[in-house]
DNA sequence: CTTGACCCTGTAGTCGACTACAGGGTTTAT
DNA sequence: ATAAACCCTGTAGTCGACTACAGGGTCAAG
């Protein structure tokens, strides 16, 4: 039942004082309570609190996600239908996220093999090339 | 040689006339002229550049990369190497991606695999489990 | 000749996750 | 008793790529 002080919690879980504050702010933890003069104190538990919020960037989950999947946590009688919901929609956004990079990255390799580096100039990079073929027709904009 | 306005040549690209000025400042494109009254005057290879920029913000480029690339693109005579450099160093940057992003998948994807969902309890979760795993002993902090 | 659509500059707001003050009060060590 | 080290609130700045005003001037159509 120690208490601790938001700085020694800070520089045991090796993050800001600012940071515990602004998670505070977006609702992720809170001291179990105050001083008289109104400094925060922590129990131990607050440590597992924020390893889970780290834990969770880790595999990807926005602050808002995290405080979603801790209230979840904070309510074990309830069906976990909701986490397998949040997370099949993360997984389902890195999977989009990694297609985009494959698609840019074998675009970018392609014509990478085809330039000649110091070999030669700029008007025969078939990068540049790609990035300067022609334009379609003006188009007169959207009829808006 | 028709000269265009911004907000012409913003609806030929269908990009917002502020999005060209801010191009402007962020020194990728310049108008060709001014009429006397300070309108921005440009040229139909304006759009050109447009493009260039656009393709290569799609493959991964940021803003201050495509100033670079239309400026070496802007002197033909010289080596090809820059933009060799460029390209390979945005491709890495690429696959570091890919892999952080891999890993935050399979990772994902095991534990919503064992995930109950509506079957279970959010105590019998696998995935609320690995987050609230516990943590690693108190660590008395950097001894800095 | 006036209305409306356009253009100008300059500044501020957005998103996400912090990070950094400013301007205080409190606690701890000497 | 005083200085260092801590804590508080509240606000603003950072990054990147826009986007949105505010408060003007200009230009084309009726």
């Amino acid at each position: 039942m120690e208490n601790l002080t938001i700085g020694k919690l800070a520089r045991q879980v090796d993050l800001g004082v600012e940071t515990l504050r602004y998670y505070e702010r977006r609702g992720l933890i809170e001291p179990q309570s105050r001083t008289d003069s109104g400094y925060r104190l922590y129990k131990e538990d607050a440590r597992q609190r924020l390893q889970f919020i780290r834990r969770a960037q880790v595999l990807g989950f926005s602050l808002d996600e995290v405080a979603e999947l801790l209230s979840l946590s904070d309510r074990p009688e309830q069906s976990a239908a909701e986490v397998k919901r949040l997370t099949r929609a993360k997984i389902a956004d890195i999977e989009t996220r990694i297609l985009d990079l494959e698609r840019m990255k074998s675009a970018l390799s392609a014509l990478e093999e085809q330039c000649p580096g110091h070999a030669g100039t700029t008007a025969e990079c078939p990068i540049l090339s790609a990035l300067n073929q022609q334009a379609p027709e003006p188009e007169q904009g959207e009829p808006a």
